[in-house]
DNA sequence: ATGAAAGCGCTAACAG
DNA sequence: CTGTTAGCGCTTTCAT
């Protein structure tokens, strides 16, 4: 039942003009009398004419497509991100071909998108092989690594100041007169989770303090679960307060300290996350955490990339964005001592 | 810098073949003989050859792409469904161009849709105009409508159990002893709100019980705060329950209820959700709520996709999936009387 | 099993 | 400003 879709030409024949008159009444700034264009406009729309983005495409060598990969797994910070990068680059003229990728089949996924022959690629997360990195940067399809870098890679990266961010926490947390600090990364293997703790411990450390433990909650909500219990199950001195480097393990390290281990937060323990995802303004959790506007990393990341697309150029360009921190009630304020009570001055 | 593509010719040329071999050697049953096939492979490899998607989606007709139409607003629901639509079309051998419509730019998405000859289109939300829904139906591209249905619409749909799900929530309520029961909507131009709610009121009825209060959370975190101020906030005889039209609405109901309101969950009010999203699970909330399977939806609405592509067939088809009772303890259970308490026997 | 040739729908010179 | 012409890279008859 596919009708047969109608062609510059069946317009061209009906408007009584040439092919290419058809072709330029369709392009902005081609050199078409405004009468001329009108009636092969009406034509066009009583046919039902809509261009052919595809032999469009072909003929011109631009597509308009870009590719965006995205991880497979629920999180609070991906799916907001995913639209809004795809949404920026509607804006711009682009469309977004969407893959979800799982670690193991990104090959494939890198020979559809060259298949389609995409202008730009846009990593949420997967981890390129080098040897899939080569693949694009050999054809000179820019990627930007959106929220990851990877320096052996061809690729311009936009991320968070995760270290600002862990420095930030770590200030914040020894200001409010905490002992025993514990930090619970996320994926090691990922550049988000390893400067986030490096910042943090580095800033621990110039104010005296070693943490105190340190556990690895995978992003996952069952990660950050087992985490915690392994941090907070024991008997012995427990951390005072913890660091924990997404939201979405946050919320989870809350319930189960409170629910499962019967500890208060924040009185007996602090929770600082990272991100400021949705969940962690709900009142239940009204978490403490590192602000990072997915709205400037989306638009740097397609600034980064159209540019890139626009000027040929191949030198990667590294973006990061500034963050801040975002008090709310599931950590301990820092107490501001006065010179009255005698101490440290 | 973008290198000159690599052309099925390059690779005829380096093989010593005619170029349409190199076609045949990538086209699945071809007649080819296997040792040419190899041969071309070869050179195609070292080559860097990838055959052309859009060249192949010109002469074939077949562009092996579907687009994917998202909503533009956080959504505990949406963001997994994009998700797991867009995995399961992929393993299906096809490429999704996902599109974030605003509900006012929905006439220039299906422009762009229909100029990349997209061979089906997923609808997850946005409100086709009978404009746009016949402009899809006369280029016969099926489109089937996701968690929504119109009636009007030549288009397939596949919903979860909607009314059913209301059912189930309105005897759990009454079996559990309530008196004053309320409900809070979502958009009342979906059906899914619309149906969660006519489910519910006449299952209602059939106790022989009438709504005691209703507002209106338009799907969104602020909304259901203020719906929930609304049948709340008063001072006099309040709901000792409330049915929240989805989980992402009912986990900030309860926030109010608990965090400003003073009211606990679920001794004074019972609440129940819908959807079984992830937050409903967080021990904070502990959300009853009625469960549908995003998987299921996902794989029906695929299938009825792929199904009318390969068949031309132009009847719109409509999936019911089913739905169950997730009980945690958001809500009171219902009282099991036993005879000897001599009431109700 | 393979090659030659036609052509999908369009854009981009090039004339006029 | 407009028409003519030549392909973009591929699949698909049609011969051989």
């Amino acid at each position: 039942m596919v009708r047969k879709a109608v062609t510059s030409g069946d317009v061209a024949r009906h408007a009584n003009v040439s092919q290419s008159a058809v072709s330029r009444a369709f392009t902005a700034g081609a050199s078409v009398a405004p009468a001329t264009r009108a009636r092969i406009l009406e034509s066009a729309d009583t046919l039902g004419y809509r261009p052919n983005a595809l032999a469009r495409a072909m003929i011109s060598g631009r597509s308009r497509l870009i590719a965006l990969v995205s991880p497979n797994f629920d999180n609070y910070f991906y799916a907001p991100a995913t639209r809004i990068l795809s949404r920026k680059l509607q804006e711009r003229g682009y469309s977004n071909l969407l893959f979800v990728a799982e670690p193991d089949d990104t090959d494939e996924i890198v020979q559809r998108i060259m298949q389609y022959r995409v202008e730009g690629i846009v990593m949420e997360a997967a981890t390129l092989s080098s040897n899939q990195a080569d693949e694009c940067a050999n054809t000179g399809v820019p990627v930007v690594l959106f929220n990851r870098y990877n320096a052996t890679l061809q690729a311009s990266s936009v991320v968070s100041d995760n270290q600002e961010g862990g420095r930030l926490v770590a200030d914040f947390l020894v200001n409010g007169g905490h002992k025993r600090i514990a930090f619970i990364a996320g994926d090691e293997k990922t550049s988000t989770s390893r400067d986030r703790e490096t910042g943090f411990t580095t800033e621990l450390e110039k104010h005296g303090v070693t943490l105190a433990a340190r556990a690895v909650g995978h992003f996952t909500s069952q990660g950050a679960a087992e985490a915690t219990r392994q941090l907070f199950g024991g008997d012995g001195k427990l951390p005072d307060a913890v660091f924990v480097a997404s939201d979405h393990m946050a919320v989870t390290v809350m319930d189960v300290l409170r629910d499962e281990l019967g500890l208060s937060v924040p009185d007996q323990i602090s929770v600082v996350g990272h991100d400021d995802s949705e969940p962690a303004a709900l009142a239940a959790y009204n978490l403490t955490t590192v602000t990072q506007s997915i709205e400037e990393l989306a638009v740097a990341t397609v600034d980064t990339l159209l540019e890139r697309i626009d000027s040929d150029s191949v030198t990667p360009k590294s973006v990061v964005v500034p963050v801040k921190l975002n008090v709310r009630g599931s950590a301990k304020l820092p107490v501001r001592l006065s010179p009255a009570c005698g101490l440290r001055q």
